[in-house]
DNA sequence: TGCAAATTAGATTCTAGAATCTAGAATGAA
DNA sequence: TTCATTCTAGATTCTAGAATCTAATTTGCA
C-alpha cells in the first residue's frame, strides 16, 4: 500500500552494531546511526520507538543468537553421548565454542563480551521485551544442569560451578583480553582452555584412561 | 588562610565510588555526587576541573592499587624462590590474590572488573594524567616477563600467554559472575582457580613430584 | 578590627542528544 | 487519476546534566 521502505529495523539494526563493535552503546546516538545511513533521524523513529529499545533489540538479538548457538550445539553432542568420556568431550568441545566463535564474530563478541545488559538498557526491560529476556537466564541454567547431571550423576551446586567454569566463565576470561584488543585469540587459547576445561571437571583420570591425553 | 574544606577532594572521591560501585559510572553525575555529600555541585568543581577528570583519577587510582599490590605480591614470593616448585606456588598465591581481593574489596571489584577505561574516560587522556594512565601496561608487562623467566626459563610469547591466563585472566574469568551478583565468590573457585593455574603453567609434574597434589 | 585567601552556595548558562511535529514524497488499490 | 497509507525528511522542542558565574561565608594574619 504504502510507501516502500528505505531504511528498514535490519539496516537500523545493522548500524547501531558496527558502532556499537567500534566505540561502544555510548556512540549508537539517533544522530550517528541516521548519518550512517544517510537518512535523517526521524525515520530512525519510525522503526524504533525509543533509542532504548532500538538497544535493547540489538542486544537481545545477539545474546539470543550467541545463547541459542552454545545451548544447541551441546544438546547436540550429549544426545549422542553414551559413556563419559563423551560427556566429558561434549563439554569440552563447548568450552571450546568460545574461541572459535569469537574468532568468526569479532564485532559481535565485542558488543556482547566487553559490555554488559546496563550499558544497552538502564533499568528494568521494556514491556515488549521482558519475555525475551527473561528466557535467557533459565535456558543456561538448564544447559548447565543437564550437562552436571550426565557428568556428574547430578546437580549439586558445586557440579553446577564447576560446569559454568569450565564451559563459560573461564573460555570468556580466556578471550577477552583478545576481544578487548579486537584481534583474533590465538590457537594456544584453545589449549589452555582444554586443559584447564579437563581439570575442573574433574575428569583427568577419565582421559588418561582412555587415551594418552593431549590437546 | 582561606577558609577550611569542608569537601575534600577524597569525600568527593569516596561518594562517586560508591555511586559508581552500585549503579556504574553513567550514575556518578555532579549532581548526584554533589546530592550524596550534601554540597551543592558548584563545590566539585572547586576540587576537580571537569567530571571527566574526576572519573578518570576514580578509575586510575583504583587500578593502580590494585595492580601495585599484586606486583608487590609476586615480587616478594618471588625474591625467596630459590627451586621451580617455589616459583609455581608463588604463581599459583598469585592466582588466588584475584578471588581473595575481590572478597575484601567488593564495590572496587565491581569498579574494576565489570567496567572499561573507556566507561570512565571516553577517548584519550587528559594531559596530566598520561603519565600515571601510561605505566600501568608496563608494569603488568614486565611483571609477567619476570614471572616467565623464573618458571620457563624464557619469557617467549607462548609463555607470556600462559602466564597471563594462569594468573589474571583465568582468574578474572573465574570471579567475575559473583562480582557482576554483588556476592562474594565461593571458596570452590579458589579450587578450580587453583587447578587450572597449575595445568596452565604446564605444572602437573613439578607438584605430583614434589607433594601429593592436591587444593 | 580589617583584609585577603580559600571555600561554600546555588542560580544560571550552555550543550548534546532524545523525541516530536509538520510537510511532503512514493506506492498500490479502486 | 485519485486517495489512503506508509514512509522520508529535517527543523524544532525538550530535557538532563556539565560547566560557569556571582555572591556570601569562613578563617588566618597583621
Amino acid at each position: 500500500m504504502g510507501r516502500r521502505a528505505k531504511y528498514s529495523r535490519d539496516d537500523i539494526m545493522a548500524a547501531a552494531r558496527t558502532l556499537i563493535a567500534a566505540d561502544g552503546p555510548r556512540a549508537a546516538t539517533i544522530a550517528a546511526i541516521a548519518a550512517r545511513l544517510g537518512a535523517p533521524n526521524g525515520s530512525i523513529y519510525h522503526r524504533y520507538r525509543s533509542r532504548e529499545l532500538l538497544l535493547a533489540d540489538v542486544w537481545l538479538s545477539t545474546v539470543e543468537s550467541f545463547q541459542d548457538e552454545v545451548v544447541a550445539f551441546l544438546e547436540a553432542r550429549l544426545s549422542h553421548a553414551r559413556d563419559p568420556h563423551a560427556v566429558l568431550l561434549a563439554g569440552i568441545e563447548t568450552a571450546l565454542f568460545m574461541p572459535r566463535w569469537v574468532r568468526g564474530s569479532l564485532s559481535d563478541a565485542r558488543l556482547l563480551l566487553i559490555h554488559r545488559r546496563e550499558d544497552f538498557v538502564t533499568g528494568c526491560w521494556p514491556e515488549e521485551l521482558v519475555g525475551r529476556a527473561g528466557a535467557l537466564r533459565p535456558q543456561l541454567g538448564a544447559m548447565l544442569r543437564t550437562f552436571s547431571k550426565k557428568l556428574f550423576g547430578s546437580a549439586t551446586k558445586a557440579n553446577l560451578q564447576r560446569s559454568r567454569f569450565a564451559l563459560l566463565d573461564m573460555p570468556f576470561g580466556a578471550v577477552r583480553p583478545y576481544v578487548v584488543e579486537g584481534i583474533k585469540p590465538p590457537e594456544l587459547v584453545d589449549e589452555l582452555i582444554y586443559e584447564s576445561c579437563v581439570v575442573a571437571l574433574e575428569a583427568l583420570e577419565l582421559l588418561t584412561e582412555g587415551e594418552g591425553g593431549d590437546g
